[in-house]
DNA sequence: ATAATATATGAATATATGCTCATATAAGCA
DNA sequence: TGCTTATATGAGCATATATTCATATATTAT
């Protein structure tokens, strides 16, 4: 760590300032969760798997919708997939990110 | 509640699908969090209170995407504010919230 | 190999979002 | 009242996002 990273470390630690990676990997995962079609997609897999059919006609949206959405909470690691023949069951993929997200339904339907 | 609503009350419950006002609200709080500098402001602010100009300052932001950013955050009760002449000194007003962004950052920070 | 089923993907489009610039409002003070 | 400081606001713009439509890919069965 040279002079001036070290200057910038300290300042951080000093103010508690959110360094870039932070605020990226927050920013993404609440990105993630800002959505209504992703959160009634992760509500659904949070209880078990899915495919995806299963989960375009249960909340009555497009198999190319769901798919695209699936693509993303994928890429973000929040959901995984096993094949079984043609069909793919999605599962939940992170237990933290899912916790925040019962946290918020939880206070919501709570008040 | 008439009949229909009964049904649809009845679908929810058993499949756990999340009602209209339950999935807004939901969303709402997560696209609160998901822009990094709202969680800039949000971090400092669950600190100690600060006013918009010092917020500004300390983040390199414009006074007027401060300000905006505190109306839309004023306007979900995340954030209120007092006033001292003519600065307003802004902090946090939502415990629970401000509680899913440390769980979020901590989270981050930590692997 | 061909057909059928399940899912993925790319392009296009409509809407949402965040920022900037200029200006308005509001409070305190000379 | 005018002047200064602090903050709010509206319009415009550029980018991001979510959906749809059409089509591609992949697996299985005949």
């Amino acid at each position: 760590m040279n002079k001036e990273e070290n200057r910038e470390q300290f300042l951080r630690e000093d103010t508690q300032l959110l360094d870039e990676e932070t605020l990226f990997v927050v920013s993404q995962t609440f990105k993630a969760l800002s959505d209504p079609t992703r959160i009634r997609i992760l509500n659904l897999l949070c209880k078990e798997e899915h495919s995806v059919n299963d989960i375009a006609e249960t909340l009555n949206l497009s198999q190319s919708s769901v798919s695209h959405q699936l693509r993303f909470l994928k890429n973000l690691r929040l959901v995984k997939f096993r094949r079984e023949g043609t069909t793919l069951y999605y599962s939940e993929d992170d237990y933290h990110v899912m916790n925040l997200l019962k946290q918020a339904i939880e206070h919501a339907t709570h008040n």
